[in-house]
Parts: C-alpha cells; structure tokens; sequence
DNA sequence: TGAATACGTTCACTTAAGTTAAGAAATGCT
DNA sequence: AGCATTTCTTAACTTAAGTGAACGTATTCA
C-alpha cells in the first residue's frame, strides 16, 4: 500500500529511505468504510486527505438537498477550505466506498517541511499542478453545455461514470438528477439514429 | 509601485532588505497598453503574471468566438498551465485595461527558491490559498443559476461588472451575451415589482 | 469626420433544463 | 425474506437559456 504512496511522489521528487520512513512513521494511513462522514458541515479540521483506493466526495447541503461537487480517487488530493483558512467548514466530505486515505495536517507538514524542506518543494509542485488542472477544469465546464460536460466526463473519468450514483453526478455536472436522465436518453438516442 | 507588492507579501512572510532587493534585481516590472495580448493560442511561454495595477483576461477561441474564463485584478496572480506542463497554450491572455504586471518564470523562481528557502513557502502557500479559492469559486458556480451567479459577482467583485465588457462577462458567467442582457432586465424588473 | 466595426439590447422562436409528481428498480436493514 | 428507503426514470408542464436577426449606439481608425 505505502508503495502506491512513493511511486507517485517519485514522479515529482526522489526520496531517501530517512524521508521515507519519516512519513511513515507519522502513521497516516487510514481505512474507512463506505458511508463514512469525514468532515460535517459547521465543523473546524486539520486534515488534508490523500486517496490511496476508493473515492471520496465533497457536498454541500443546501436547502436541504445535496449539492455535489468535487470527487476525489486514487492519487489525487484535497486539502479542505476550513484547514487553509481556519474557519468552520461549508460543506460535507464523505466515502463513496470503502477507501484508504492518507491524512495530513499543517502540524506535521510544518515538521517534514523543516526537517526536509525537499517536502514543501513536493508540496509547492502538487499544488501548483492541480491549480492549473482545475483552472483548465473549470474552464471547460464553464465553456460547455451539460451534455459536452457529460460527454467530457465519459471521456476523461469513465470510471466515476460506474462507481457513483447518478443523482450525485447530476449536481457535479451541475444540473438535476432528472435532467441527466433526460441527457443520457438524448444521447443514446442520436446513437440510435 | 513596489511597495505594492511588498505590503502584499508582508501578509505571508517578512522578507529581509536582502530579499527585497533580490526580487527588485530581476527587474521583473513591465507595463502594458490595454488590448495588448500577452499569450496566445498555440504559443509556448514561461511567464507567470502577477497584476500589480489593472486587468488581464483570459480566453479561449471556440468555433470562431471567444470564451472568457477569467479575469485577474490587483494583487492577483496566474500561472499559465502551458507554463505548468510545458505545452502550447490552449488559451489567449490580454489586456483589458493599461496593466502593471510582474513576469515571472521557472528559471528565476528556481534561483530564488535556491537563495532564499522563504520564497518556496510564499509560494507554497499563495498556491495552496488560491487553489482553495478556486474550488469554492468553482463549487459557487456548479451550484448556481446563471442569475445567481450574475448576482453573486455584483457582491464580490463589484468593479468588475464596470470595468469589463459585457459579453465578456457573459461568458465568464457561462452564458452568451443576449442572456446576460435579459437576465439584467429581469433583475431590475423584479427590484421594481 | 465619415465609414466601418464592434457592442449592447430587444424580439420571436427553438431547445433544453427546472419542477412536480408518479411509479419502477435497486438497495439497505432487521 | 420482506419491508422501507433510496435511487432512477418517465412524463407533463414551466421557466430560462440558446439562436438568429434587427436596430441603435458607441468606438475605431483611415
């Protein structure tokens, strides 16, 4: 499991066994089981998670129903809003399936980073490539109609498409659960014709 | 003019006379007439830009007409992802107004990174808050009409809405310009009514 | 300064998403 | 296994965005 962990990090900074086992003695791996409520809305955390196998999900409640917009899967990260700025967070994070996580938290980034600044470089380069991922993101969603979006998604994470109930995609896409049942029928129609 | 951006820095780490002079040394302060297009489609270029005094834009070409995704103002900074991945831009950035930037590329970062380790932090960490930034903003926009969002801008970046063109906005609000103009109709309607 | 271009608004019409409701299918739970 | 709940789909109707066109008003620039 812990290799899953270096061989990704080796695609951006090469570690030495200290540093290795410096990470793996902050004893970060976490099991969680399907349903499992990682943050609530309203409440103050530290951690940031990495997701080793399974998937996690950010929703908000609003008018109390869930809005879903972010879904995360193996190899990629998330440091939740509340823990950049310290404030009682706005949405909801939770497992979508059985998943493994690696936890993190500013206390002990603030140690590795000092005793091995070579982790704020592993840092600084994550989080300047995933800003640039979500800007293109972003601008795509933006510049697309709900059906390219679905289309896109078909493409680029086929994957989500199986492992997550449709209504949750259905606000990722941002539209209602209707409306991509409405989407997909369209879709498999002209495939028909 | 400098004073700027060392106020704004000041709100993440303190730098030394030392380090302030090293950055000045880059002479890295550039000043553009509004229109002027400082990337385009297809280009490859290492320039990262932080917005000292005005407004730049950036657009996507689709089909013919422009897309704008985003506006950068004061104290605002963008990294293009052709910088990031090192490939041709997908995107156009230009002027909207007379602009006062500061460039920066890999090159000079690395050596500023090698000689003062606090210049990795502070970038590090305006990384990581505008990243989180972003995925609130991208979270407000899923989740949200057309109407909402037009709303929503007018409270937060009010300037905006008076310093750009309308069917720029528009499609930075995801819709085409004619939308843009009946939804303001209806708005003022309804705040009659 | 005058012609050309770009910009914003309005209108009529088309298309697609939101809403409400109902029912079928899948899932979870005891 | 059987009941309850959640999820997905379908349908009819409403609302809003897309489209194409027209028109008046800046802007640009030769």
């Amino acid at each position: 499991m812990q290799d899953l962990l270096f061989d990704f990090i080796s695609k951006y900074v090469s570690l030495t066994d200290d540093e290795k086992n410096a990470i793996v003695s902050f004893d970060v791996f976490r099991s969680f089981k399907k349903g499992t409520t990682l943050l609530k809305e309203g409440q103050k955390s530290n951690d940031g998670y990495f997701v080793l196998k399974g998937c996690i999900r950010v929703y908000y409640v609003i008018g109390g129903d869930e809005k879903t917009t972010a879904f995360y899967t193996e190899m990629e990260a998330v440091t939740p809003h509340c823990v950049i700025n310290k404030a009682p967070s706005d949405y909801y994070i939770s497992c979508v399936e059985d998943t493994i996580l690696i936890l993190s938290n500013p206390d002990m980034e603030a140690e590795m980073f000092n005793k091995f600044p070579k982790f704020e470089t592993l840092c600084r380069i994550l989080a300047e490539e995933i800003l640039a991922k979500q800007q293109i993101n972003f601008d795509e969603f933006k510049t697309s109609s709900p059906e390219q979006r679905y289309l896109n998604l078909l493409q680029k994470r086929p994957d989500l498409v199986q492992r997550v109930p449709q209504h949750q995609l259905a606000s990722y896409l941002g539209i209602k659960p209707q409306s991509l049942s409405r989407l997909r029928g369209r879709i498999l129609e002209k495939d028909k014709g």
